[in-house]
DNA sequence: AACTATTTATAAGA
DNA sequence: TTCTTATAAATAGTT
C-alpha cells in the first residue's frame, strides 16, 4: 500500500527503515486501539524498534498484568517463575533450618528421644553424664561427711569392745573372788572378826570413764 | 476499509462484531509480523476476544519474557512484583520464626541468660528446680542408708557404754575388794590358813560377750 | 513532516 | 465461516 509493492523483508536503509518503522507502528497501534473498542477485545502490544525506545498499547481498563496472567493460565508457559524458584528455593531452604531448630528443641525438652539418631544420642548422653557426674560428687561429698563420722564411732566402738573384754575378764575373776570373798565373811562371822575395806587407787584410763 | 466507512465504537451486532474480529485479528497480526521483519522490530502482541480464546503474536528468535523484562526495565511499572511481594513477606515470617528458635535453642544450652526476660526465668528455674530435686533425692538415699548404719552403729556404742559404766563399777569394786583380798591373805598367811576359790556361774548377760 | 499514488485491509453482502 | 468486492485506510516513495 503505497506508491509501490514491497516485499517484506528488512529493510537494508536505515533511514528508510525507520520512517518505516515510525508510520507502521502507530498504524498497528491505532489497528490495535480499534480492534479493541470496536470488538471488545483485550489486546496488549509491545514494540521495541531500532531506537530501543519501547511503544506500548494496552486495552483501557485493563492491567497488563492481568492480559499477563490470563496468557500464563492459557498458555502453561512459565513466564515469571524463573524469577519466583529464586524464593521459593530460599523458602525451602528457612523451612527445612526451621524444622532443625524445632526438632533439637523438641530433643532437649526430652521428648522425641526415638528419633534421635546415633551421634545425636552420644551428644545428649554426655549432656545427662555432667549431670549424672554432679550428683555422684554430691553424693561422694556426703558419704565422705559419714565415713568421717562413722570412722570416729567406730573407733570409739572398737575402745568400747576392748574395755567390754576387760568387764569380761573381770566378771570372770569377780565370780571366783565373789565365792571367796563369802568364804571369807562366813569365817569371819563364825570367828566374830572385824571386817574393814581399803580403798585402792582406779587404774588410770578407767578412771576417765566413770 | 470496506463497503462502508464505519464508526470506530463497539459494534453491538454480536456476529458483526465476531466477524470483525477475527478479521481485524489476522490484520493486526499480518501487520505485527510485517513491522518485525521490516523494521528488525521486537514485537509482542497478545489479543484476547469475546470467545476468550487468546491469540499471540511474538517476534521469531525472541522470548515474551525477554520483551517483559525489558518492558519492566524502561517502563519501571512492577508487573509481577506483587506476587514476589507475597513470597517475600513469606520468607520473612520464617526467618523471625527461625531466629526466635535459635535464641530458645541458646537458652537451653545455657547461653545467653540474661537476654531471658522474667517470664522465661521462671520456667527456665523450674527446670533446674527439678534437677536440683533429684540431686537433693540422691542425697537423702544416701544419707538414709549411712543413717541406718550409724544407728546400729550408735546401738551398739550405747550398750557398749553401759557395759563399760558397770565395768568401771567393777573396777571400784574390785579395787575395794583387793585390798580386803589382801587384808584376807595376809590373815590367812598369818594363822597360816589354807585359801581355796569357789567358781560361781557368771551373770547371765555378761556370760554371752565373753 | 506532508503529499499522493498505490497497495492493503476490511465491511457488507452473498 | 469463507469468498467477493467496493471502498476505506495505510503507507512507500516523493517532495
Amino acid at each position: 500500500m503505497g506508491r509501490g509493492k514491497i516485499e517484506i523483508k528488512r529493510i537494508e536503509n536505515t533511514n528508510n527503515r525507520q520512517v518505516t518503522y515510525s508510520k507502521r507502528r502507530n498504524g498497528l497501534i491505532k489497528k490495535a486501539k480499534e480492534i479493541s473498542v470496536l470488538c471488545n477485545a483485550k489486546v496488549s502490544l509491545i514494540i521495541f524498534g531500532g531506537s530501543k525506545k519501547m511503544h506500548e498499547y494496552c486495552t483501557p481498563s485493563t492491567k497488563l498484568t492481568d492480559i499477563l496472567d490470563e496468557y500464563h493460565r492459557q498458555c502453561g508457559k512459565r513466564l515469571w517463575d524463573a524469577k519466583h524458584e529464586n524464593l521459593n528455593g530460599e523458602i525451602d531452604r528457612i523451612k527445612k533450618e526451621n524444622d532443625n531448630l524445632q526438632i533439637k528443641l523438641r530433643h532437649l525438652n526430652g521428648q522425641d528421644i526415638n528419633s534421635l539418631n546415633h551421634k545425636e544420642l552420644i551428644v545428649l548422653d554426655d549432656v545427662l553424664e555432667n549431670g549424672l557426674a554432679f550428683v555422684r560428687d554430691q553424693k561422694m561429698e556426703v558419704i565422705n561427711t559419714h565415713r568421717r563420722n562413722h570412722k570416729m564411732l567406730e573407733e570409739e566402738n572398737k575402745e568400747l569392745n576392748y574395755y567390754a573384754q576387760i568387764l569380761s575378764f573381770y566378771n570372770v575373776l569377780f565370780s571366783l573372788l565373789l565365792g571367796n570373798l563369802q568364804q571369807l565373811q562366813d569365817y569371819k562371822s563364825h570367828h566374830h572378826m572385824p571386817f574393814t575395806f581399803r580403798v585402792q587407787p582406779l587404774q588410770p584410763n578407767l578412771q576417765e570413764r566413770i
